[in-house]
DNA sequence: TTTGGTGCAAAGGCTTTGCAATAGA
DNA sequence: TCTATTGCAAAGCCTTTGCACCAAA
């Protein structure tokens, strides 16, 4: 299945959001924050053009992206929570515990354990972002 | 596989740690807390017992105890951490996000997951206690 | 007696909120 | 103009840390 992104700033603008200098910002952050990024990784990144930005207009405008469906939040644990694009469909993420590296796993590898799950406990598994940890293949490599 | 579970106080001494009323305290607690307890949990229940009971030993007792294997810390996420004993063997929960209730799953039901990972990714998964949202079979027919 | 443990208070890290000033539409 | 949005500061949560006092062994 094609997943056709939206584009965020006509989003914003259909749903009568008004359209900022600092929101436009964050979605280009975002953008350029290819894996998940923090708040404070996508602050850095906007300050570096807008000084004057400042965190809570960040996590303001997270919100409200994640409330529209634009950007998803992801708790991978640590209390931090990241964010990233709702443009590559639905997956997961692997996250090497050793070297932070984070692998995207597609939502098909999930699949049949959801169906396992479905018919021995009849239990809906509602795996819309999972953060599963482990090792890389690099780190598993090297020992502990 | 059968797993034995440990005594906890036994274990404390065996190691050399001492046994405070405070230690037994917490150990009870997290055992009458049968799923997952937060640590805030844990000390409300300790303070019905012994009012001056304070929030930092129980971190520091619970960090002691998870560093001997006898609890498992999980992140479930929501920026907080969650506790339960580590007496029942590798198992996983599902908890439905409806009526609270949590199902226990057998580690197998995610071996194939693992694997799967590994020959994917060459990522070496460690889900020693995951929680995996949805609904139960009760809720899943309620509608929302 | 001798450390390891405890309670208290304060600090830390991340996120949220109140409010006056600002700037989109 | 009008009200959504911003920046700032402060507060809120959960967890950790420093330190003097206390108690288990």
């Amino acid at each position: 299945m094609k997943f056709i992104p939206k584009d965020p700033i006509a989003v914003l603008q259909e749903q009568g959001y008004r359209l900022t200098p600092q929101r436009m910002m964050v979605v280009e952050a975002v953008r350029d924050c290819a894996g998940h990024a923090t708040a404070d990784d996508i602050c850095t990144r906007v300050k570096s053009k807008y000084p004057y930005a400042n965190i809570s207009t960040i996590y303001r405008t997270l919100e409200l992206l994640n409330k529209l469906g634009l950007v998803t939040e992801t708790d991978l644990g640590g209390g931090r929570l990241s964010y990233h694009f709702a443009d590559h469909g639905r997956h997961h993420h692997l996250i090497c515990q050793k070297c932070g590296l984070t692998i995207d796993t597609a939502d098909s590898d999930l699949s049949p354990l959801v169906e396992q799950l479905r018919k021995k406990h009849g239990f809906r598994a509602d795996l819309r972002h999972l953060a599963i940890f482990g090792h890389c293949s690099e780190c598993a490599h090297q020992g502990d």
